[in-house]
DNA sequence: TGTAATTACGGGATACGTAAAGATG
DNA sequence: CATCTTTACGTATCCCGTAATTACA
């Protein structure tokens, strides 16, 4: 049976004091509102409304049913419009995982300013290297570089970041310019543990790819510290282009065969497939993406 | 969309953690959970639950929805099972109308002695000659006698009430005993206008009804009035024969023309046609069919 | 006789389950 | 490969409204 629309259907009776006038205000046939009432009554075991073709009264069954009917359809009503609209406002909770390093930013900064720009949000980001699963574990979102892992995850592609190869002016002196990829095999290689062969950079551009074997004196997940080290003197290592523009254009890092890229991911932010979007998801996916688009142009 | 099922549906998903022990506990298809949150979600337009194949996880709005939604359909769960019961317990309210005089029995005393047998039930008792409304006005029951005024009501025969002319010994001393219905005519009678006919006493009995005028030196509605006025030799009356069975005995009153019926009435307690009877009216029932039967034979 | 509640009945919407597909570990 | 969710599809059920029935003033 329709409990709720047959409460319904009762309540307005009681209120209208009418089969007719029930059927008249819900906009069903009067046999809509005999059939609600008398199953509801059938149902409970109790007669709720006495009636006759010319008058209706409430028995005392149904005088002591009509307001807890009535509060109990207006609990349904008031928790289901408040989850309805609750997702329409900038409110409630983010759950997020991202790498620790991407690129040289730091979502850790970014978040700072999202949840400074929408004070009803809360953000729980968890830093993590591990590939964890975003719907087992409740997470809304992710933060991934590279190729995506699993299907069924909606992906938003943030930027591509393209690697190459960078080295100080010094270091260059001291040590020479390769001139093809092969002769980077005798550089001191600084290396990301994360590039997808460990003991391998491989050269893509001007139509073939070529596997190098590196020998590797510093292995860093950071690009920041790689960066630094790179800026000493201490080798030459793969770097994200759009985040050293300053060092290359203020001539503190030189691009070594730029007509190379070692690697190439995109950088996207992923989340299950969802039939609705909350608006607070939404706009942290905006405010993500354009903050990190913005570092990489700066 | 069945607003009950889908949320009865959710809440087992959420707490099973999985879309097919829902199915299995609730004891329909996956295909119906499916459907059902799908449909839930739908019309909020709210994703509650993430999911994959392999894992289910609530979303920040399935986790705050869960709890009130659970507390919702529990609520009116509550209210209906409260409902249901109500009526088997001999508790609650009874509304009854029944005219003042009923013979000599007085049905408020027997009101009394009922709700001191059931200390729980109200009985609202309204004693009233007119015929009231039952459904317009709410009853749940009135004594009535003689011919039922409408149909559409359910009636109960507590006692057939046969009525005869009585005297006292020393009025038919002085004006001598009727010794054929006409002979009335000549007495003085004391009449009782709730008769069928006012002016008219009809003779029934031996095959055939007689109607003869009277002559009314007293009209009162009250039979206790009555059988006082007879006691004291004022004229002939008609009063019931059950209920004035100890005069008779007693040798204070005797029969007037024995052979004849002036009328004869039901009384019976009716009620509204409704699909099911509240245990406190059926003992009501029970009690003063008891009650005035047992009035009827002392 | 006119209005109101109920019952009968036929058509249309709805909801279910089986089966197949897609996904995941 | 086994398990789980979703989609497709055919069927059974339910539910509504029109119309006929009964009741009441």
């Amino acid at each position: 049976m329709n409990t709720i629309g047959a409460m319904t259907t009762f309540v307005e009776v009681a209120r209208a004091g009418s089969f007719s006038a029930a059927a008249r205000n819900l906009g069903v046939s009067t046999t809509a509102v005999s059939r609600h009432v008398a199953e509801l009554e059938h149902t409970l075991g109790v007669t709720l409304l006495r009636r006759t073709t010319r008058s209706v009264s409430p028995t005392e069954a149904g005088t002591r049913y009509l307001p807890k009917a009535a509060a109990a359809l207006e609990e349904i009503e008031r928790v289901n419009d408040e989850i309805a609209q609750s997702d329409q406002e900038l409110r409630g909770s983010l759950r997020v995982t991202a790498p620790p390093a991407i690129g040289h930013d730091s979502i850790a900064l970014i978040a700072v300013d999202f949840i400074e720009a929408y004070p009803e949000i809360c953000l729980e980001l968890e830093l993590t290297e591990r590939i964890v699963d975003l719907v087992g574990e409740g997470f809304d979102a992710a933060i991934r570089s590279g190729p995506l892992p699993s299907s069924s995850l909606i992906s938003h592609r943030i930027i591509d970041t393209r690697y190459q190869l960078y080295a100080s002016p010094d270091y260059l002196r001291r040590r020479g310019t390769p001139e093809k990829p092969q002769d980077v095999a005798h550089h001191d290689c600084i290396h990301w543990y994360c590039s997808p062969d460990n003991r391998m950079w491989t050269f893509s551009g001007g139509g073939k790819a070529v596997s190098v074997p590196i020998k590797s004196r510093l292995l860093v997940t950071d690009l920041g510290a790689q960066r630094e080290a790179v800026l000493r003197g201490l080798g030459v290592a793969t770097l994200p282009v759009s985040s050293i523009a300053n060092d290359v254009e203020a001539g503190r890092l030189v691009a070594v065969l730029p007509e190379f890229d070692i690697y190439h991911t995109a950088l996207s932010l992923v989340r299950p497939q969802t039939p609705f979007v909350p608006a607070r998801l939404r706009v942290f996916i905006d405010f993500i993406t354009d903050a990190l688009r913005r570092n990489a142009a700066a």
